[in-house]
DNA sequence: ACCATTTGCGGACAGGTGTCCGCGTCAAGC
DNA sequence: GCTTGACGCGGACACCTGTCCGCAAATGGT
C-alpha cells in the first residue's frame, strides 16, 4: 500500500539528464526518442513513452529554441480596444498558428508601450509579428521599420493606410460605398457621420468610399454629409453615438441617415432617436459596421456591414505562411478582403 | 552621402559576442552594461547605449531565461467564448504582471486542446497558470492536478467550485439572492430561470442563491421557479434566450419575472417577449448579470448585477503574487468579491 | 617617473538541449 | 563458437547569456 502511495508522488523533474536516470536510459537516448530519430528498438520507446506518463517531463522550451535556428513563434499585438470581432480575429489566428505548429505569443497594447512589446517579440526571437486593430499610425510606422531592420516579417489586420506596411483588412471604402448607395437608393440625400470625421486621416479610407458614391450621382460631400465628431470627446461608444445625435438633433434639418463607424455608435445613436421620438427607420436611417451578434436583438434590427473574419484570417494565414516560408517580401503586399452589407430594419425610405 | 547610407544599414546582430565586436568591446563588459553592474566608466556606458540605439539588439531572451534561477513569466489560459468583460480582465491582468516584471503566455482554450497549453506552459517553466472563464470542471480538476504535481501555483478566476482549487470569483449565490430578495419586494412570485438549470452542478451556486432568497420568505424553489433549458440548444446566447423565453410562452400562467444567466440571454429574453407583445417591466421584469456596457442602451435598460473586474483582479494580483512568493498554499484559498446589484428599468411591480 | 587605483579583457563555467560519432554490448544467424 | 548486425552508451560540441576571477592596461595623482 504504502508503496502505491510512494509511487504517486513521482519526483520533480527538470532535465532530461534527470529524467533519463529516472527511466534508467542515457540521456542521448532519450533525447533520440523524445525527437522521433529512427533506429530505436520499441521496447526502449516503450519505456520512455511510459516514464514520460508518469512524470510528467517536459523538455526545457528555452533550451530548445535556444538550440534550434528557428523559435516557431510569431508576436502578436492586440487593440487596446478589444471587441468580439477582434477577439474572435485572435482566437482564430492563434488556433490556426497552432496547427502549423507555431506558438503566438500575445501582448494587449496599451499606450506607450508598443516599443517594450515589440522589444520583447525581438528578445524572444519571433519569425513574425501580427498586429490586430488600430493603433496610432505614427507609432506602428516607427514599430514596422524596427521589425524590417531585423528582417522580421509583418502584417497588419484592420488597419489600412500605414505606408509600406503587409496589411490584410476588409474594403471599408467599397463598403460605405455600398452602404451610402444603399441610402441613397432609399432616397436620402443628407447624411450625418457618426465617429467618421470629415478630414482626420485615420477614417480617410470610409470618406473615399462615401464620396465616391455621392459622386456617381452627382452629388457633393460637404453638402450632403455634416460630422460633429470634434465636438464630443470618445470615451465609451454606446454613450459616443448618444451625444453625436443629440448634436444633431439640435440643428434644423438633421439628417435623415446616420452613417456610424461600429455597431456601438449606431446602437447609442438609435437609443437617442428613439428617446427624442424620431422612429426609425420612419423618420431616421441608421446604420452600424462589424455586424456585431448583438445588430440583431435591436429594435429594429441593425443594418451593418459584416466584418468577413473567416475570410480575413485565412488570408492572413496565406500571407503570414508566405512571409514565414520566404522572409519579408520585396514589395509591401496589400491583400483587401471583400465586405458584405446586411440589409435589416434600421434602414427605410426617407421621409418626404 | 554614401556614408550615411552605409549607416542607416547597421549589420544583424543576434548575440551579445556579436554585438561586443561592433562595439569594440569585450563580451563580458557589454554584458555588464546591460544588466547595470558598478564599476564601469560612464563613457563606455554611452558608448554601448549608442550602439544598442542603432543596432536595436536584444539579448536572447530563451538564453536569459534558460540562465536564470527564474522565468518570471505566468501562464494565463482564456475561456473559448470571449466576452467583453473577460477580455477586460485579461488586459488589466496581463498589464497588472508587466508592472510587475512578469511577462504573461497568454493561450485562447479550445476543446480538447487543454492538454496541448498546460505542457506547452509547462515547457516554458512558467511560475504560475491563470484560467479566467469557465472550462470543463473535470478537465480543468486533471490540469490542475498535472500543475500540483509539477509544484506551480494556479489560480481560477470566474470558476466556482473546483475541489481544491485556488479561487477568486464573485459571490454569485450572493448576487441571486440580493437579485430575487429585490424581485420579491416587487411582489414577483413565479420566475423563469434563463440559462440556469435546476439541477446543473455547474449552476448550483446560482440556485443556491436563489433557494436562500425564498426560503428565507417561506417559499420553495420548485413550485416558484422553472427552467427549460434542456430543451433548447445553447449556440449563440442571444438565440437561446429568445428560444427559452418562447418555451415559457406556451405556458397557461407564464412566470412574471425571468432571471437570465448573462446579459445576452436576458437581452434575447427581452427581444422575445417584447415581440409577443409582452411589455417589460409592465407585464414581466428580465433580469441580466455581468453588467455589460449595452445593458443602458436597451429599452428598457436592464436589471443586471455588476462584475466588478477592478476590485476581482486586484485581488487575483494579491492571491497570485503571494503564491509567487511563497509557492502553493497549504490549504486551497478562495476568495469570493461582493456583488453589486445594477437596478435599472428592467424590473418593475409584478402585474396583480 | 613612479605607484596606486580604476577599468576593461578574456578565460572559464553553468544552464538544458540536440546531434554527431566512436565504441561497447548483446542477441541472432550460420 | 564466430561473425554480423542492431542498439544503447557516453563523450563532445554548439547554442547564448550571466557571472566570477585573475590579469593587464590605462588612468590619475604626486
Amino acid at each position: 500500500m504504502s508503496s502505491i502511495d510512494l509511487k504517486k508522488s513521482p519526483p520533480r523533474i527538470s532535465s532530461t539528464a534527470e529524467f533519463a536516470r529516472y527511466v534508467g536510459l542515457a540521456r542521448t537516448t532519450v533525447s533520440r526518442v523524445l525527437n522521433q530519430q529512427p533506429g530505436l528498438k520499441q521496447s526502449t520507446i516503450d519505456r520512455v513513452q511510459r516514464a514520460l506518463a508518469e512524470t510528467g517531463f517536459t523538455p526545457n522550451a528555452h533550451a530548445t529554441l535556444l538550440k534550434g535556428k528557428g523559435t516557431s513563434s510569431v508576436g502578436i499585438c492586440l487593440e487596446n480596444l478589444l471587441t468580439p470581432p477582434i477577439l474572435l480575429k485572435l482566437a482564430t489566428l492563434q488556433q490556426q498558428l497552432r496547427g502549423q505548429g507555431y506558438t503566438s505569443l500575445i501582448e494587449v497594447y496599451a499606450p506607450g508601450e508598443s516599443r517594450t512589446i515589440i522589444r520583447h517579440f525581438l528578445s524572444m526571437r519571433v519569425e513574425a509579428v501580427v498586429f490586430i486593430g488600430h493603433f496610432d499610425p505614427a507609432e506602428l510606422e516607427v514599430r514596422l521599420r524596427e521589425l524590417a531592420g531585423h528582417n522580421i516579417p509583418h502584417l497588419v489586420i484592420d488597419h489600412h493606410g500605414i505606408p509600406h506596411a503587409n496589411t490584410v483588412t476588409l474594403d471599408r471604402a467599397k463598403a460605405m460605398e455600398a452602404m451610402v448607395n444603399h441610402l441613397l437608393d432609399l432616397g436620402h440625400r443628407t447624411f450625418g457621420l457618426l465617429g467618421i470625421p470629415l478630414e482626420h486621416p485615420s477614417r480617410l479610407e470610409r470618406i473615399h468610399g462615401i464620396r465616391a458614391a455621392l459622386a456617381a450621382r452627382g452629388l457633393d460631400l460637404q453638402t450632403c454629409a455634416r460630422s460633429f465628431d470634434a465636438q464630443c470627446p470618445r470615451v465609451h461608444d454606446f454613450e459616443f453615438g448618444q451625444a453625436l445625435v443629440r448634436r444633431f438633433l439640435e440643428l434644423k434639418q438633421p439628417p435623415g441617415a446616420y452613417l456610424a463607424l461600429n455597431d456601438e455608435i449606431a446602437i447609442g445613436a438609435m437609443r437617442a432617436l428613439q428617446d427624442a421620438g424620431v422612429s426609425i427607420p420612419g423618420q431616421a436611417s441608421v446604420t452600424g459596421f462589424n455586424n456585431q451578434d448583438i445588430c440583431t436583438m435591436m429594435a429594429p434590427p441593425l443594418t451593418t456591414v459584416d466584418q468577413q473574419v473567416e475570410p480575413t484570417i485565412k488570408v492572413a494565414m496565406q500571407v503570414l505562411t508566405a512571409q514565414l516560408r520566404n522572409g519579408m517580401p520585396a514589395r509591401p503586399v496589400l491583400r483587401t478582403i471583400a465586405p458584405e452589407l446586411v440589409i435589416r430594419q434600421s434602414t427605410g425610405r426617407a421621409a418626404s
